[in-house]
RNA sequence: GGGGAGAUACCCAAGUGGCCAAAGGGAGCAGACUGUAAAUCUGUUGGCAACUGCCUUCGGAGGUUCGAAUCCUCCUCUCCCCA
């Protein structure tokens, strides 16, 4: 049984380690461990997986995981790796976040684990009544402004010209070594976890600690993740992959990793599954040897659409990918069934006696709106990428009636291979 | 305050009186090939109508001209150099 941190880093998931002598401390400790969580959305993305399999990983071998949300810090905003000063959010805003991000969270940690179980606080219960005085006197005096600015997320934003930063801004790296300092005196919180832009905070953390006479505390940060095509992972098509099962499906989860490129596969296994190396290795050989059957893509799909929307979750998804690439055509369905597949689709409701005489292929995809415009849809249809209820038309004046309906009321356009819209008729 | 350069479609960028709905590249969208991968190749990317037609568009407002993204005037904004 490799060590945690071993085990860490063969995952992928090191970047940074403030101490190489952590390996040892947590050898002969159990501590705990935290991560902190910005309501800066109403609902966490696939990217904060990283952190929260971090957690999970920690607290597997022992050690008490906590979850912060930054209902404080949240108020300020974080400098790391923005270009610019952002603009601050309303307070209810944040406070509805802030509840929501919670109980994310709280799915995937287990809180009643007798020996480590999980703890989720919010900074703002100890921060926010902090009088300012008294922050300046106590916390204020720890730090030097020329380390402040020498930090990374400054120093870009004071040698920018024309951005600048806020004082603002500037403050925030004090808040949250606040918040490790805190930790680690109410629950002996010795590491801080979070991705490759928080160093400069966790550092922040760990000097203000020792300050205040407080025990070494550690950090550890995560790579950023970029898929081979060099983009950040968690966006499909320009939109984020939320965890939130309304805002995005688990069928569009799922589509995203099953969709992984052969090059990012094996990393993803290891940082988005609890699969053992040995199982990851397995697979790696059967991507070698066998790519065509996506072995890899497969499993990786399904754990993390387990571990973020569990077995029900998967099931709708797989159910639905089973529909929609099944090159069946799409006929004699119910409507249930079909709403239920389709759910995260982007759909258009129309009157149902618009097909009464018919309308045609071209004119059906502009009034509906799946496509922008006529020359739009005669691009698209002649050029063979449109289906309708999964069966290709290539002829624009096409005219479609009651007979091409997918079920009692809905209409199932596609563009390309991926690109679904339904038509729903409204009597 | 003085001097110079520039603003073109989603982005970069050619075009400097008609052949310009506007080169090229990126990005997007489709097609072929595939494994719901990657790479590659092809088509396509203002609107309407659809056998060569019409309308809107090249920072904004005017003007010159048979005709302008292209010339002139004013305005707005951006960048650079000198004070």
């Amino acid at each position: 049984m490799p060590s945690l941190i071993k085990n860490l880093e063969e995952r992928g998931f090191i970047y940074q380690i403030s101490d190489p002598d952590l390996d040892t401390f947590l050898e002969t400790n159990n501590t705990s461990c935290y991560a902190g969580f910005d309501p800066s959305a109403g609902s966490l993305t696939i990217g904060h997986l990283i952190p929260i399999i971090g957690l999970m990983h920690m607290q597997n071998s022992g050690n008490r995981p906590i979850a912060v949300v930054g209902g404080a810090t949240g108020m300020i905003g974080d400098p790391s790796g923005k270009d610019q000063e952002r603009s601050l959010l309303s307070i209810e805003t944040l406070r509805q976040n802030e509840a929501a991000v919670k109980k994310q969270l709280s799915k995937f940690l287990d809180f009643d684990s007798k020996t480590c179980g999980a703890l989720l606080v919010n900074n703002y219960d100890w921060t926010g009544n902090y009088k300012y005085l008294d922050f300046l006197r106590d916390i204020g005096k720890h730090f030097s402004v020329n380390a402040m600015i020498a930090k990374e997320s400054v120093k870009i934003r004071l040698e920018s010209r024309d951005q600048g930063i806020s004082y603002t801004e500037f403050s925030y790296q004090i808040l949250q070594a606040y918040d490790f300092h805190h930790l680690w005196k109410t629950y002996g919180c010795r590491i801080q976890i979070g991705g490759s832009d928080q160093w400069g905070n966790i550092t922040a953390g760990i000097d203000l600690n020792r300050r205040l006479g407080g025990e070494q505390l550690y950090g550890i940060t995560f790579p950023l993740i970029m898929t081979a095509d060099g983009k950040k992972i968690g966006k499909s098509e320009g939109n984020a992959i939320w965890l939130d099962e309304n805002l995005t499906k688990p069928y569009v989860l799922y589509q995203y990793f099953i969709q992984a490129d052969d090059r990012d596969v094996v990393r993803f296994l290891k940082l988005y599954t609890f699969l053992s190396m040995k199982d990851i290795n397995d697979l790696e050989k059967c991507l070698e040897h066998e790519p065509e059957k996506r072995e890899a893509q497969k499993v990786l799909a399904q754990e993390v659409t387990k571990l973020v929307h569990g077995e029900r979750g998967l099931r709708a998804a797989e159910s639905a990918t089973r529909v929609l690439f099944g090159d069946e055509p799409i006929k004699n369905f119910d409507d249930d069934t079909l709403k239920a597949i389709f759910a995260e689709t982007p759909s258009a409701w129309l009157p149902r006696n618009i097909l009464t005489s018919g309308i045609t292929l071209v004119e059906l995809c502009v009034v509906s709106g799946f496509c922008k415009s006529k020359g739009e849809a005669r691009r698209l249809i002649t050029s063979g990428g449109l289906y309708c209820n999964n069966v290709r038309i290539t002829e624009p004046d096409f005219m479609i009636t009651k007979d091409q309906l997918a079920s009692k009321s809905i209409l199932i356009l596609r563009s390309g291979k991926k690109r679904y819209f339904l038509i729903h008729l409204k009597d």
